[in-house]
DNA sequence: CTGTTAGCGCGTTCAA
DNA sequence: TTGAACGCGCTAACAG
């Protein structure tokens, strides 16, 4: 650390602290050849303030904190780069967590954020999340939240999502109009609403065209064995889907395994399509028809709504709640 | 921000303020009584000490920062998973700073923390810095600095690395073993050292056999558009490789997207490999044959060193230049 | 074992 | 236009 500070430079340039604290904030009641002088001799040392001493002063960390289940994918890693790009224009820094999809982290992770550290939190929920309260009150003591992806309904914080249901929708009608009559649901357990969201998209899908769900919703966890065991039952069952709707990239992969294992043809036997930000789906055998989200922008707007909280600024309703649209990338493993 | 601080508990406790603070810290010149009490009451009114006093007060943060190209990248993705484990253990924050690949935004950064705001930082430097004036500064601040993945070799500072010189050679040796007479290297342009590592690996694996490299070392950039012409030039030229190095994954996956284009066959006519963490490699067509860096333990070791360094800890010998041994993933794109 | 005092470095009074 | 004094909240040195 410089051990240069305000006072040294102070005394450098026979002016006191205040004169040069108020010169190099850009202080209009200070003369512009006062002004130079300090800048120049401030930049020559390269002095830069104790931050800690500002925050301490100004109850300000000019720091944010974006909490996530994990960074190993490319959805959160896109969503990071956006906030990391709008916080670095603002002067911003961020702090990362990560929840391992563990609530007890989570929770943790919030009760230590509740200090004064950063100016604002960003958090999409684990989805082994059970409780509210940890959200609630990190919301009643007044610390600006702002949820994005993975938001918790019931609480009455600005939110960036995407539109779920309404993508889900179309995911699996995209495999109707390619002529599935069995299409599976994968989606992954707990109470996530994104999960809720998706399964609406596809309910109202199939209902729409008065097709069948008994027995192809299936429920998948974190380990991948399981999920494979899960998936081949599906497959070899008495009455298999010839259409899978992936609700997240894990499960199609899992889905591109057994096949690959039972033989099972694709898209000739069956039909997948899933969320993914995975651009390189487009090099799988065959390439993966995907519901991409656009994470970068999602980060880059929840960032903005968090710095204009942070500011006080007043939100406009579409900044409450900002959904972005998704698209589907239509490939092989959904063609004819 | 909550708005009770040390003296509001220490009033309620009729206690002076150090006296709690120490009460808090587990000093042992506190009664266990009036910890016990103390923190009963901490705990109830969730009291969290400001952190900015705190560290202003102890010149300590509890903060470090990873400066990294990218996060969009399964690489440094992983390593900050590496990093944020240890952290959260140790009871740090991780602020994450990424510089794109522009050494301009890389300077901004380096000179921005060179404040007392971390406690330590850990750089995988942008392949766009040309000079060290700006990290041989933060070094000789006295500011811990550790080096992961890519390290200037001309700065003594701990660093750690993967064996990409002889992971490359033994790469390169594959695709002899595996038949290929001509093989190319694909690499990025700039001065990383990493790039130089890899390139002699390719080229000493050439040598022992006796093979040419006249016309088979493309040096390709950011753009895509760009590699793919150049990597369509190598193969249409009047005498194509029958194997390709690609010594970063994104250079394989514009070759796969050239094979695909042109209609060169994957192993039969040309065969690839390269380094890459991205499991689903796996679900290529054909599966990439891959060479993977043991990414989440980088980010440990090179987190775990950092702490030691800034815990004034003397490291033993392997610390200061550790080395973890990459592995081939062999798949069919190097088949037989 | 506990309290008093002082100061980390800064930004903001209030006074000149 | 500038300076002196104060305090943000915490912890460490120095009493007792």
């Amino acid at each position: 650390m410089s051990t240069i500070n305000l006072k040294r430079l102070a005394e450098e340039l026979n002016l006191s602290a205040s004169t040069v604290s108020r010169a190099l904030r850009g202080s209009h009641e200070i003369s512009q050849e006062t002004k130079d002088r300090v800048k120049a001799l401030a930049e020559k040392l390269g002095f830069q303030p104790n931050p800690h001493a500002s925050s301490l002063r100004q109850s300000k960390s000019n720091t944010i904190a974006v909490v996530l289940p994990e960074i190993e994918n490319n959805f959160f890693s896109q969503v990071m780069n956006g906030v990391e790009d709008v916080a670095q224009k603002k002067g911003y820094h961020v702090l990362i967590y990560l929840t391992h999809e563990a609530f007890a982290r989570e929770k943790d992770i919030l009760q230590v954020l509740r200090n004064g550290r950063v100016d604002g939190i960003m958090i999409s929920v684990s989805n082994t999340t059970t409780s509210e309260e940890h959200l609630q009150e990190v919301n009643r003591s007044g610390l600006p939240l702002v949820f994005f992806d993975r938001i918790v309904e019931s609480i009455d914080v600005p939110r960036v999502s995407t539109d779920d249901t309404d993508a889900a929708f179309k995911g699996t009608e995209h495999l109707v109009e390619k002529g599935c009559k069995r299409i599976a649901l994968l989606s992954m357990s707990g109470l996530l609403s994104i999960s809720s969201r998706r399964r609406n998209g596809y309910l109202n899908a199939l209902k729409k065209y008065g097709m069948e769900t008994d027995g192809l919703q299936v429920e998948c966890g974190t380990d991948d064995e399981t999920n494979r065991r899960l998936i081949t039952a599906l497959l070899q069952g008495p009455n298999p889907p010839d259409g899978i709707f992936a609700a997240v990239e894990k499960l199609a992969i899992n889905t591109y395994e057994v096949c690959r294992q039972l033989g099972v043809k694709i898209p000739s036997q069956l039909k997948i399509i899933s969320f993914s930000n995975l651009s390189v789906t487009a090099l799988f055998d065959p390439p993966l028809t995907t519901i991409v989200q656009p994470a970068y922008e999602i980060g880059k707007e929840a960032a903005a709504v968090l710095f204009k909280i942070i500011q006080k600024k007043t939100l406009v309703p579409g900044e409450k709640k900002s959904v972005f649209p998704s698209h589907i990338v239509e490939r092989a493993s959904t063609g004819g």
